[in-house]
DNA sequence: AACATTATGTAATAATATAACATTAACAAG
DNA sequence: CTTGTTAATGTTATATTATTACATAATGTT
């Protein structure tokens, strides 16, 4: 379970944006949206995502420079994140299969690094663009 | 294999300067570089990047917004890729793993989408890093 | 040669993200 | 309740990453 964080006046705003979106939101769109609620400034946008992403509330997506919130309510805080993104409609999903989840959380290749976290991201076209 | 392709000058002196580099060069390190053999300008290193990342020469870091030359002859041309990234000395190896490759390209889950490529990034402490 | 495709050159600008510094709010210890 | 500490905020400026638009040249195909 995520552990409860009590989240700043910046962050709530913030974080409620992001959850109410459809789509995975880039930090400009998010700074244009919240200018009425007296967030003017890019740092502070910023400075909240950065809290959100480090307590698991919201993942950005790599490929996309966007935020979406954690979909999953059993998320290991960030540290292991995946997601399915469609090339067409630019939907974003995230992938809560605890299959995937155990496989890359025990993953050891021959270098002897031991991963304390990773990201992943699957690329294809969704039920609806495909028949399209 | 890696299908022949034959580069551009541009291409050429660009993948020659990554493919030489210890570390992912980020764009505008590779600008400055190549400045002195007559590439002025960034979209120039912009088109070439996108065109090697295409042909599966180069990988784009996209943690890092970065790119490293391909490590794996039988890359399937960056349509699977999978990558190692020190916390903390940053150095990036590409993963060559066929269970974890095959895994990743069968993977399916609930939503009916199947996936046509995947970019995974693990992150960690490598040997030298650990041991500090 | 005519056409299509790919690559290049150049200037301007858009989009994404951080540095630096000053101030304020929240919280715990004494 | 006040002192010290940490987290959050506000503001300006700037750094970094990436694309648009338009003109030209090289390459490959019929
Ligand atoms: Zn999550
Ligand atoms: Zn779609
Ligand atoms: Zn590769
Ligand atoms: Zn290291």
């Amino acid at each position: 379970m995520q552990k409860e964080y009590i989240l700043s006046k910046n962050q709530k705003i913030i974080f409620d944006l992001i959850d109410k979106s459809a789509e995975p939101m880039k930090a400009y769109a998010i700074l244009f949206n919240v200018q009425k609620k007296g967030i003017k400034a890019p740092l502070q946008v910023y400075r909240a995502l950065d809290k959100l992403v480090e307590i698991g509330k919201i993942h950005k997506i790599e490929s996309r420079n966007a935020f979406i919130a954690c979909q999953n309510s059993s998320c290991q805080i960030s540290k292991a994140t995946a997601f399915s993104i469609c090339e067409s409609c630019e939907k974003v999903s995230e992938i809560n299969n605890s299959k995937l989840s155990k496989y890359l959380s025990n993953f050891e290749d021959d270098s002897g690094m031991r991963y304390s976290k990773y990201n992943l991201e699957f690329f294809g076209l969704c039920k609806k663009c495909k028949s399209k």
